[in-house]
DNA sequence: TTGTTTTGCTTAAACGTTTAAGCAAACTTT
DNA sequence: AAAGTTTGCTTAAACGTTTAAGCAAAACAA
C-alpha cells in the first residue's frame, strides 16, 4: 500500500530496450519512429498504465497549457454560462482552466493575478471586479507576454482584447420598449458610473429619453450597489416622490427584484401601474411573480469568444497590436412585468 | 518588446556571484545562509522582478500545491459557497485550486479526474455527479496515492474521507416540523434512491411518519429528477389524488418552486391548505412569496472542512486508514412556506 | 596547540520531459 | 559500386528548481 512507484517514459523504455527519447516520439506520433515502435510503445504504455507528467512536460515546453480564469462571483448564472462555454472550446484546444474568484475585492483579484502568474498560466481571461480601478495587476500580465483578454467587466484604458455586449445600445433598446408601452416617465436604477459598464448603461438611458423628447428628471436617476436590498431602498425612494414614476428600468436583476417585492408589499400593480425591466436574465427572473423583463447578455457566445480570442492570441506568434473588441448585440426577454395591454392602460 | 527573458534564480546568482544553490536556500530561509547573503537574494530578487517558476519546482518536490475540485455545478449557491471557503482555507496553507465542473455527468467527470491527475494535482476534493454509479474512476485517485475526500454527493463503499449533512436527520427534523404544524398526511417529492443523499431522505421521511403513527401511504411517495419543471408535474399528480395531502416536502429547493408555482396557480393557500417545505436553502427560497420554508446545507462549514481534511491528509505521513466521516447537524429555516398558524387552521 | 563543531557556502544530481544533433543501417539513385 | 538520401533510432542537454553531500573557513573547546 505504500510508495505507489510513478511509471515514466524511463520504464517504458526500459521494458522495451529503446530510449526514453523514443517512447517520448512515439507517445508523439513523430514521424521518424517506426509504426511497429509506436504500437509497441502505446500497447506498454496502457499496460503499465502511463500517466505523462505534466509538470515536466510543461517545464520542458515552456507552456503549462493552463488558462487562469478570474470571475468577480461563480455563483451567477451569467459567469457560470461563460466559464462553462469557455471551457468547453479551451478543453476541445488542450487547455484547462483554473477558475478563481474575486468576490468583487480588488485585493483578492490582486492576489488571484500572482496565483495565476505563479502556477504558469499561458494566459489570463478575467472580467474586473467593481471595486477595481488601479489596473497596475493588470499591467503586470501584458509585461509578461502572456495574452490577457478580458469580458464583460473590462477598460477601455487596458489595451487587452474584450468580449462584452454593448451596454449603451441595450439600455437605448429597454428605453424603448417602456416608451412603446406607453410609459412617459421612466426612472433608472443604476449602478455607480465610474464602472464601464454601468456609465454606458446610464447614457444609453438618458440618450434615449431625449431622443424620444421625454423629460429628464434628475430625481429619476439613481445610483445603486444593485444588490436586492439597494434595490429596495432605491424603489422605496422612488415611490416616495410627489410626481413618481410610471416605469423603473433597473441595471441588474437582483436589484430589479428587490423593486419588486416593494411594488407587490405595496400592492402597486406590475405592469398596470408601473413598468419594471431587470437586466442580466438570472434564472429567477422567469420564476418570480409577475415575471421580470430582462435583457440576456449571451453568456454562451461571450465564453466561447473569449476562448477562441485567446486561443488566437497564443496561436499568432507575431504578436499583432491589433485588438479585438468583439461588441455582441444583448436580446431583449419581455415578460409579464412590462407587458402592458396598451388597450387596459390605468390612470 | 519581443521576448521577454525570464528571470531565474541563475541570473541572481550571477549578479551577486554566488551559487544558484544558495540563492533558492535564501529564498527559503534557510538556516545555513547569513542573514547578510538573505537580504541581498531578497533585495534582487525584487529589483529584477524575480517570479519563482512553480513548475520547476513542483516538478523537483514532487507535489504541485493545487487541489483538483470537482464539483456537479459551480452554479448553485450550495457549491460556490462550499469552494469559496475551501479555497480560503487551502489558500492560507499554500495551495491553489483547480474547479471543474461535472454537469451532473458521469462522462464529463471522468474526463475531469483524467485532467486534475495529469495536472498534478496534490489531492481532490469532489461531490459526485448524480449519474455517477461506477467507481473505477475515483478508485483511480486512490490507487495514484493522493488523498480522495468527498463532500455532499459520497458513497459509501468508496472508503474515503466524508464531509456532509446528516440527511436522514434532516429529513426526519422537516417531517416532524410539519407534524408540529397540525398536518396529517405529508407527502415527500423526493430524489432517485440510488443516490445515497436522497435515499437517506427518503428514509428519514419514512421512519417519521411511522414514529408518529400517521398512516404511509405510498401515492405521497414519488420519486423525481428534481428540476424545477419535474416539481411542476409531480405537484400536479398530487394534487389530482382523490386524497390529496396537507403538506409537501421536496427534497430540492427547485423542485419546491416549481411545486409552488402549480400551488399558486391553482390558488391553494401556502401554508393554509397545504404546507410546502424545500431542501438546501437557495436564495430565492427568501425571495419568492410566499417564502419557502428550507433547510440550510452549512455550505461553510463543508468547505472548511473539507478542506482541512485534506490538509491533515496531506501533512500525516503515516497514512492512517482511520477515515473522517463528518456529519454535519442541518438547519431548519422556517418561513412562511410551513408557517401556519394552528389557531385558524382551515377545513 | 590540536581537535571538534558550526557556519556558509559550492557542487552535482535529480525531478520527467522534450528536442537538437548525431549516427549507423537501409534504401535509392546514378 | 559509389554517393546520396531516408529511416529509425540514440545521446545528451535543457527547462528551473531543490537538496544531499561535501568542504573550506571560522569559531569554539580542551
Amino acid at each position: 500500500m505504500g510508495e505507489k512507484k510513478r511509471i515514466t517514459i524511463k520504464d517504458i523504455a526500459n521494458v522495451l530496450k529503446i530510449s526514453p527519447a523514443a517512447v517520448s516520439k512515439a507517445l508523439h506520433d513523430d514521424s521518424r519512429i517506426s509504426a511497429k515502435t509506436k504500437a509497441a510503445v502505446k500497447r506498454v504504455a496502457k499496460e503499465l498504465n502511463y500517466q505523462p507528467n505534466h509538470l515536466a512536460s510543461a517545464l520542458r515546453k515552456g507552456k503549462s497549457n493552463l488558462v487562469g480564469v478570474i470571475v468577480p462571483k461563480t455563483n451567477s448564472n451569467f459567469f457560470s454560462s461563460v466559464v462553462e462555454n469557455m471551457e468547453s472550446v479551451l478543453n476541445k484546444a488542450g487547455y484547462n482552466i483554473i477558475i478563481t474568484q474575486s468576490n468583487e475585492s480588488f485585493e483578492k483579484e490582486c492576489r488571484n493575478i500572482d496565483t495565476l502568474l505563479y502556477t504558469q498560466v499561458d494566459g489570463i481571461i478575467a472580467s474586473m471586479a467593481n471595486e477595481t480601478v488601479d489596473l497596475s495587476h493588470y499591467e503586470k500580465i501584458k509585461s509578461k507576454g502572456i495574452p490577457l483578454i478580458l469580458f464583460d467587466r473590462g477598460e477601455n484604458d487596458l489595451n487587452v482584447d474584450y468580449i462584452g455586449i454593448d451596454d449603451y445600445q441595450s439600455s437605448h433598446m429597454i428605453v424603448e420598449h417602456l416608451i412603446s408601452k406607453g410609459c412617459k416617465r421612466i426612472a433608472h436604477i443604476g449602478g455607480f458610473r465610474r464602472t464601464r459598464i454601468y456609465n454606458n448603461r446610464i447614457r444609453g438611458y438618458i440618450d434615449a429619453i431625449h431622443e424620444h423628447h421625454l423629460p429628464q428628471d434628475d430625481v429619476l436617476l439613481i445610483e445603486s450597489n444593485l444588490d436586492l436590498e439597494d434595490g429596495r431602498i432605491k424603489m422605496k425612494e422612488l415611490l416616495a416622490l410627489d410626481h413618481p414614476p410610471d416605469a423603473v428600468y433597473v441595471a441588474s436583476d437582483y436589484a430589479a427584484l428587490g423593486a419588486l417585492q416593494v411594488l407587490n408589499e405595496q400592492h402597486i400593480k406590475v405592469p398596470e401601474d408601473i413598468c419594471l425591466v431587470g437586466f442580466g436574465n438570472e434564472p429567477f427572473t422567469s420564476l418570480v411573480s409577475p415575471t421580470i423583463t430582462t435583457v440576456s447578455q449571451h453568456s454562451k457566445q461571450i465564453g466561447k469568444i473569449a476562448a477562441e480570442t485567446f486561443l488566437k492570441r497564443i496561436n499568432t506568434k507575431n504578436w499583432k497590436p491589433k485588438l479585438d473588441k468583439n461588441i455582441l448585440k444583448s436580446e431583449l426577454i419581455v415578460r409579464d412585468s412590462s407587458n402592458r395591454d396598451l388597450s387596459i392602460k390605468s390612470s
